[in-house]
DNA sequence: GTCTATAAATAGATAGAC
DNA sequence: GTCTATCTATTTATAGAC
């Protein structure tokens, strides 16, 4: 694989990435991510065979994303209660995107929802690996029903997210990923 | 207007209504519609000018529905408590829906958010005569910020409806339900 | 009011030149 | 590896017969 074939597919990636958070999935066609990337129509059954393609690629690349991030904020402290804190912080600095376009694992998965069962399927593995991300750290503080602890801060922040997006309220999600936090904070008084 | 173009018209949107839920505004094309009701394509352009023409129908007739369902409440009984644990089970009766498909509000709010602004500040409408009506209720118990904390009744029924539908998961939705019942009963101890 | 036929645009996908 | 041209199906929407 050369050089500039990878550069070609990592830039359809990354454009399709942006297009399915702002325009959703089926929403977004090749014709967009060819007036984005400047590459045409016809190149991308090089790099992929299908549409649905495209988005296992995206999926895969924004798990690597994450991976990287989690293990970061893994290396910066051992705390696991500052490690959920950042995680909070982390999505938090997404704040203008979801406002306008709602959070982009959430509301891919609920698209898929409608569509296909196996590409919903692809998309949960994101929330999977939040998931047991999260549950790994209140293990740490020594919590019972961890997955099922870590799946109730998925779903508060997936709740103030389409409440926030609906309402384009920047000021509802501030105050509610505060609140989280302190939600969090409780939880080592256990 | 006649009885059997009203019937055709309303048969047209009952079955909009169910598809947008199943499968999406945008992945509902009128020839679904059409199959469904057995009406030709041609002839929804007798009826509504446009297909956003059917999703403002669509939107008008949930508005009536709820009303209709928390008026029916409002008259079982005057403790506003009550009521709030009431509103939980009426959503709670559709949970068999929220699996498969998301909640309808929220999933349909939320892809519009990425099409069209216009649309989406119609299908808000659903959310802004819950929020309202919560806030009533919350008002009555003497809490203040009740929009504030309408909302957040909101945001926890929304993000628990994207956990149980993205991992298919009727038991994770069942709890999450009573626990927010006890979370409003805990509101009447403020 | 109801329906058929069809327009005009766009979708995902393919073939093949270079 | 890259790009143009094109195929086939489907979309929203219109025209017009009945």
């Amino acid at each position: 694989m050369g050089t500039k074939g990878a550069s070609n597919r990592q830039r359809i990636i990354e454009a399709a990435d942006r297009l399915f958070h702002t325009r959703g999935y089926n929403q977004t066609s090749f014709s967009d991510i060819s007036e984005v990337t400047g590459i045409p129509r016809g190149n991308f059954y090089y790099y992929f065979r299908t549409k649905d393609d495209i988005l296992n690629a995206v999926v895969e690349d924004r798990l690597g994303s994450y991976r990287r991030m989690l293990s970061a904020c893994e290396r910066a402290t051992d705390d696991p209660r500052q490690r959920l804190l950042s995680f909070v912080d982390i999505l938090d600095s997404n704040a203008e995107g979801i406002i306008q376009s709602g959070c982009p694992i959430g509301s891919l998965t609920s698209e898929l929802a409608k569509d296909d069962p196996e590409l919903q399927l692809k998309s949960r593995e994101v929330f999977d690996l939040l998931r047991d991300w999260l549950a790994k750290q209140l293990d740490m503080l020594g919590l019972e029903n961890s997955t099922q602890r870590a799946l109730d801060i998925l779903a508060r922040m997936q709740g103030v997210s389409i409440i926030a997006c609906a309402y384009k309220d920047r000021a509802y999600l501030q105050r509610n990923m505060d609140e989280l936090k302190g939600w969090i904070n409780g939880f080592t008084m256990n």
